[in-house]
DNA sequence: ACCTATGTTGGATC
DNA sequence: AGATCCAACATAGG
């Protein structure tokens, strides 16, 4: 499911539920989400914890826990974190209940199983957590500058579309705003990173953070299973220029939106206007 | 009913 | 280095 936007609208949610809130009981249905533990010893560790703070980093869910511990959790394609009172039914797909209190409940539901959490020192989360080491930048680091960008693309030859999908790159796109931006900046998926011109390259630069930051402020996109912590959809879907439109009219000229495979992603794109280089498929 | 697709990512293989 | 295929898993849609 999510990828920046709609893990940045679950991190500040989170941050107004359940910030300052004890998780006083665990309990999990399947063993491989917790990674970093036995279930039994997972429940031992994270009991009588307090949540002190919610944070992000690419994708990665961090929730700083009294006792210096972190618990991490990477909701992958299908993950949900809801936070429902005791009394609501029960969620499809639950995979693990944080029970905060008696009355408020953070559940962890995923239909396809794929999401993780991890429990670590928060000074080894910082040091040795390799899926944080790998990451690259953050598109709203104030670190990352155009220059930056820039070096990225001309050290590398990869298809433009795969260097967006690579978090050790850049974090924090997936298919969907890999795929806006490359509209925004009219910019063919295929093209290779180090064949885009400057006055392009800038281009995708803003398109990044203008399109992320317009998705956050929509909550994130619900074209799927994505939904914030309240179960309510992101509203950032109508917005949605190229993503799943094949076959549709583009906004810019009306020609057929295409989609074509990128190390087995869907990339869509519309051939007249994101045309690609000659010489290179 | 069968085939393909799906918001992720890590590993194997060429 | 980089591309491609496959793995984890469950469901929906053409």
């Amino acid at each position: 499911m999510p990828e920046l936007p709609e893990v940045e609208t679950i991190v500040r949610q989170l941050n107004r539920e359940i910030k300052n809130k004890t998780i006083t009981d665990f309990s999990c249905s399947a063993p491989k989400m917790a990674v970093t533990h036995k279930l039994a010893d997972f429940q031992r560790q994270i009991k009588g914890k307090k949540i002190l703070n919610v944070k992000r980093r690419g994708k990665i869910i961090l929730l700083e826990l009294s006792g210096g511990l972190v618990l991490a959790i990477h909701l992958r394609l299908t993950g949900q974190l809801f936070v429902r009172k005791s009394t609501h039914p029960q969620d499809p797909f639950n995979r693990a209940i944080f029970q905060l209190g008696k009355n408020l409940e953070l559940r962890f539901n995923d239909l396809r199983l794929f999401g993780q959490m991890w429990l670590y020192p928060k000074t080894q989360i910082e040091n040795n957590f390799d899926k944080i080491q790998k990451l690259g930048p953050e598109p709203f680091d104030k670190t990352f500058i155009l220059q930056n960008f820039k070096n990225i693309l001309q050290h590398n030859r990869t298809k433009i579309k795969a260097l967006l999908l690579d978090q050790s790159k850049i974090s924090g796109l997936g298919n969907i705003y890999s795929d806006e931006v490359l509209f925004y900046a009219v910019i063919h998926p295929n093209t290779p990173a180090n064949k885009i011109s400057d006055e392009k390259i800038r281009k995708l630069y803003i398109g990044i953070k203008k399109i992320l930051r317009d998705a956050i402020r929509a909550q994130g996109t619900s074209v799927d299973t994505y939904r914030d912590i309240r179960g309510e959809k992101g509203q950032y879907a109508v917005k949605l220029k190229i993503y799943r439109r094949t076959g549709k009219p583009c906004f810019r000229c009306g020609t057929k939106i295409a989609r074509v495979k990128i190390g087995g992603r869907s990339a869509h794109f519309c051939p007249k206007c994101q045309k690609r280089i000659m010489n290179y498929e």
